[in-house]
DNA sequence: GCCATATGTGAACAATCACTCATATAAGCC
DNA sequence: GGCTTATATGAGTGATTGTTCACATATGGC
């Protein structure tokens, strides 16, 4: 453990795929993204989410459910409220490695729109012919 | 640069946040996740990827091109085969990180389902009463 | 027990997205 | 130029999934 991703790159075997895939999806969706980082690192009764997302509430609560089931927020109930946290902050970090890799990776979405996803053919055409 | 993860979590900004939606949403489909991984470190051109997954021609085209798009793979053209490469494998070590995690911090699929999603009344009832 | 507040649930609806079909373009060879 | 192989594209269709509506359940205070 804290490998800090100096080792070489593995490829995923299939049933890593496999367990990657529903949690890219519950994180793939704007809304919930959006819940899960105003969670920030601290816990937060469902009023404050809804107050500051605009979301109705039971569509935060729909989300809430995703996010709990996919084991990314824990839910506490103090009193009449309950409470969500993030399970581990640990996740934040992952997420802005990604985000870094994206900013250095990706040309920004409007060169690629004019370079990278141009028609392959015409792209392409010049490459190596070996 | 470098980082390592030691820093302190810090919580994403909404425009980070708009930037990495796509970006999971590309990956979080199995598909694209097992094109995308059977690439590995090596270039291959479609046909290969075809045979690998066992999916229509027109099916990997089309995840192809969202994988290009979204500037996780670039293709290139050597005769007339086009190859299609990672455009890095940083990104494979950002999911291995995620799925590390997620075997950490998932109590796995079985357990969720009776423990953590139980309807959450129920389950919190008896939690702290500050 | 009744009422107000806080939150969850199930069904119906709407939007998104993956997949397929038919067709197009590119490259290499005759 | 015509033929074959390799790959892409656009339109159409079906499956997933987010959102909303109506209602249910839980808690605390009267």
């Amino acid at each position: 453990m804290s490998d800090c991703s100096h080792m070489a790159a593995r490829v995923l075997e299939h049933d890593e795929q496999e367990q990657l895939v529903p949690a890219l999806k519950v994180l793939g969706e704007p809304n919930r993204l959006r819940i899960l980082c105003g969670l920030g690192l601290e816990c937060r009764p469902v009023t404050d989410i809804i107050h500051a997302t605009g979301l109705e509430q039971t569509n935060v609560s729909f989300h809430l459910r995703v996010l709990r089931e996919a084991g990314f927020v824990r839910a506490e109930r103090r009193g009449p409220f309950i409470y969500y946290c993030l399970v581990d902050s640990e996740l934040l970090r992952i997420l802005h490695a990604l985000k870094d890799w994206l900013n250095i990776r990706q040309p920004s979405v409007e060169r690629e729109v004019n370079q990278s996803s141009q028609p392959v053919e015409r792209k392409v055409a010049a490459g190596t012919r070996r």
